[in-house]
DNA sequence: ATAAATAAAGATATATAGGTCTTTTTATAT
DNA sequence: ATATAAAAAGACCTATATATCTTTATTTAT
């Protein structure tokens, strides 16, 4: 359903803002340990991340990631769309090139509708959200 | 959201179903030309549905693919369920190992509703009812 | 019986995703 | 200024999904 990149790096920013709340700024290796993530992996596409824009990061002693305030709210539907393309939210059903409603291919009408549903609810999760519920122990980021 | 393969296989099985209804067995040839894919994979592919039961051939002069009776109502589930392996409805969300929802994800709470519908879908959605739209025009196999 | 048609099997190739390791650059505390 | 801590960059490695090609086994028409 999601990318495993996809997952970690929700997991990785969710634990990010936790912390900017509380002042810190965590680096590769605490993130890398919070959400059960390869550490070198981490490093991999926490780049990523900050290439695009959804995240900054500052190099040297005390450095770590944190997020920029313009970049508010950040949803998940940003972040699938810079990890797996919009083609994730295009491309559909049974992958046709050219898809459209006018010659749909045999699963078109009901699956366009969970499509659909899938679509709105990755625009109203945000990081924001989704760190609160952590917070409030509604949720976890690691097993 | 759906494998290549799975994309590939449901085409395939749909128009099998119409031929049959033609009272035709078609070959690996007939069946790439009509979806569209790749000639040689195709048999690949094919060769791993009839492994797994969700369809029956019959090598030699005239043979072909062709549905056993009893494998009907043949829905997408039980397709999506032998080429992604039920991993595809049980893990969910952000990839934990165990999961439930004593401790779940950040995204669980409105993610897991999305998720049952699509389960019920491809349950409802059936190869025979795929074909039956294809045949009345209102959707088609290839682009 | 033989030839033709056809799926099955298996070996191989290619692309993409996922992951690791090493080196370089940058920032800051001292 | 220097040492240290940290992210960035880039070269690799590995596994899996996707795809092709060649050969073999099976069935049926003749
Ligand atoms: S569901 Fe609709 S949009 Fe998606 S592949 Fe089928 S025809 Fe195209
Ligand atoms: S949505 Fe629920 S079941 Fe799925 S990964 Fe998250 S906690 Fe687990």
């Amino acid at each position: 359903m999601l990318a495993k990149i996809t997952e970690y790096a929700i997991r990785a920013l969710v634990f990010i803002e936790i912390q900017n709340q509380q002042g810190a700024r965590p680096g590769v290796k605490d993130i890398a340990r919070e959400i059960a993530s390869p550490e070198a992996y981490t490093g991999k596409f926490m780049q990523l991340l900050t290439k695009h824009g959804l995240v900054r990061s500052m190099k040297g002693r005390g450095g770590g990631f944190f997020f920029d305030q313009n970049i508010r709210p950040l949803n998940l539907q940003k972040i699938v769309l810079v990890l797996e393309g919009e083609a994730y939210f295009n491309k559909c059903g049974l992958g046709f090139n050219g898809c459209d409603s006018h010659e749909p291919c045999p699963i078109h009408k009901d699956y366009i509708r969970v499509k659909q549903e899938l679509f709105d609810l990755f625009e109203k999760l945000t990081i924001e959200g989704l760190a609160n519920d952590v917070k409030k122990g509604l949720a976890v980021l690691k097993k």
